[in-house]
DNA sequence: TATGAATGAGTCTTCATTCAT
DNA sequence: AATGAATGAAGACTCATTCAT
């Protein structure tokens, strides 16, 4: 993926707007299915200049992909090493991955859908940090079982459970509809925690804490954990 | 569906077996991404005879649709319609939609991804038909409310989250895994309806009723319902 | 063209039909741009019956072609060797010519358009026959200035003009529109004949011979003419 | 005419090119059956680039009609609001309407074969232009018979026959004949003029104008009107 | 930085024709 | 006398990519 080498402060921004922009054509007509003249015309570029700036298509989706997962791992790693019990974890890590979804719902469309596209170590980069998050969704849920907050059940089915529950939501989803991160988070996860939850756990504190740590640790809004240090660096 | 008027009694075999070939071919590299060329040559016919059976590729993609959608359909309607509470034919239909994704896992995968590739009357047809499914969902669980067996919430958001936690199913599933759609069902149901229910419904009575109802009705088995029947006139 | 060497009395008939329909097809779409598969349609065979009448494609051109040129050279030789003067036999020519357009309004436009498509021999007939047409024209015209009838002109020029008049009418003519051949012929010819006329010759007393020579010779019809003989033999 | 929205001043050039070549080829072989690959290896393009300037196949057909009716249109109104008696405008006509044919014979030869292939609204701006060419000259007629030089007749009958003397040259003439256009609307004129005038008219008198007329007005020669102005901006 | 022009492989689809039955 | 099935070449057109300027 190297870039000719010198280029100017604009190039990374005028990139990632073009980035943007193929997310947005991806999601609605599909990787395979959009020409690269359809998004030159869309960003305002003959397609010599776009060729600037992408390098191919193919990297093209990498980016974009890139740009869901790169922010979520991130923000799932602070998130499993914070010094809490594993549901509320879970419960935070649940708002992290639909607060992505709604705010790059684009460029999870393509994710989920064209990741196949990909080939060789580009696919395999991918696969393996999908089953980095996996596992620390895996992970957590065997402590909540530990803990004794959950019933014993098969961790795997349960983490696949956990996915299907959140990450299905691109597909009806509207980045600005009546429904927030915040909302369907509470919600799924009182669908899902009660689901699995012993006698012991009491579902009804967890959204009273949730409240409160989100008081204390501004910085821990979702929003903030996933957007804001990551835009740079991306 | 039969395009040429006249032709030979193996006619409709073939044009099933090129169906069900090219939907494991598009569930694997994708609708767009899969050339008519690629496969011709897992059909083992040239592309003119090919054609002499598909009629287009777009309408291949209709076939593929028509495969999941038409039974499932047949099915979802049947279990509405039983004289039984809500909830148990909730859980019902969680299997039989579950039969469906891991019996016809390709076509399925096919049907997730590129239903938006559909044209003009195709996409129409599609979309009405996916929402008559997802209101028998919506129906079901309005009733389990009014029952009482479910607490008092958003009824849409409740069938969306149904949705999510089995269609995603297609995503990592495997067809002849470990996992069979009555275990997945029981396990799902298990979350789902013990996240929503009240504290009048005995979830760990329902198990038992699938299990009394499927012996005294053998013909109300998922595979039978979906597959016996539907099969010849498809 | 070797026809499959024994076939039935029906044989004949059919061959004739589907060459008409061919030519209806091939005026309203053009011959290139017509498929056998759409002639099997409106035959109402399948293809593979099909070429057991025609042969091939362009065969059926040549048939075309053969029923446009083959009565007209009959008819224009018997008039061309009539006992008449030479404006007399051109007037009836003109009507013969006009008949064949307007009877066979659909082969006269195959004629017209697509004999370049055909190759090789079937081209090079093709022309050596509306030559010898244009020669006999030619003929005439030359008799007629010699009589003292015509001004002395060009006649390969006033041959041109000839059939520029009549053959273009293909183009707008309407097989039972208002004019018919009789009525067509005598405005070509009042226009033709009296723009190359000289003083001597009587435009007036023409119409009027040519209303006599009919009521001697009802075979001299033209109708009777092309096509009674001659639909036996083709 | 212009399709991307950007590009080189030598764009429009090498288009016009195309368009003529195209024209060439279409005329021989007939535009259904001339393939765009053919065309492309007589331009010296790979079809691809072809393509970047044709946009069509059909389009193709389009413009050479355009290249046809543009400039007859043009000078054909020029003519019919002159300030001279009818007839002698319908001399000018003629000899206009030849230049074209003789100038565009490749285009004339699409323009009168293959118009049928048009589809949608290409097809019926083409028709509604042949209209109007065909009114502009029954207009003439109509105006000669009020001013008593042509006897009264069926004006629709006599444009036709107009328009079949005249527009069938294409079928004989070659670009470097003999016969120029000049001489071909002379004595054509005189066929047609010759025999539809009233005894008054005086048909000698005519071509004696008609060199006066151009050597008073240069920039009337037919050439002049037909593509001194209108080859800039096509 | 940006562009217009070019390419050649590849897209879906149609075609005239053949042939076993 | 007729058919359904098959073919392979060719059809129009699009694509991702390159490159001189």
């Amino acid at each position: 993926m190297a870039r000719p080498p010198g280029h100017g402060p604009e190039y990374g921004v005028k990139r990632q707007e073009i980035i943007d922009q193929a997310a947005e054509l991806f999601a609605k007509k599909g990787f395979a299915a959009t020409s690269v003249a359809e998004l030159s015309v869309v960003v305002g570029l003959a397609k010599g200049a776009l060729y600037y700036y992408i390098g191919s298509k193919e990297n093209l989706l990498v980016e974009i992909q890139d740009r869901v997962l790169g922010p979520l791992l991130v923000v799932a790693h602070k998130i499993a090493q914070l010094d809490e019990d594993a549901v509320f974890r879970l419960r935070l890590l649940s708002e992290a991955l639909l607060t992505i979804i709604l705010r790059r719902l684009h460029h999870v469309w393509v994710y989920e859908h064209d990741y196949r596209q990909l080939s060789g170590s580009n696919r395999s980069r991918l696969i393996s940090q999908r089953r980095e998050f996996e596992s620390i969704v895996e992970t957590l849920l065997r402590a909540a079982i530990q803990a004794g907050a959950f019933r014993s059940i098969d961790t795997r089915l349960a983490m696949l459970q956990f996915l299907n529950l959140h990450n299905h939501t691109y597909q009806w989803a509207h980045p600005d509809g009546a429904w927030d991160a915040s909302y369907l988070s509470r919600e799924y996860c009182s669908t899902f925690i009660s689901g699995l939850r012993t006698r012991n756990y009491d579902v009804e504190a967890l959204e009273t804490r949730v409240v409160t740590f989100r008081a204390q640790h501004i910085e821990w809004t979702s929003e903030a954990l996933l957007f804001t240090d990551h835009r740079v660096n991306s």
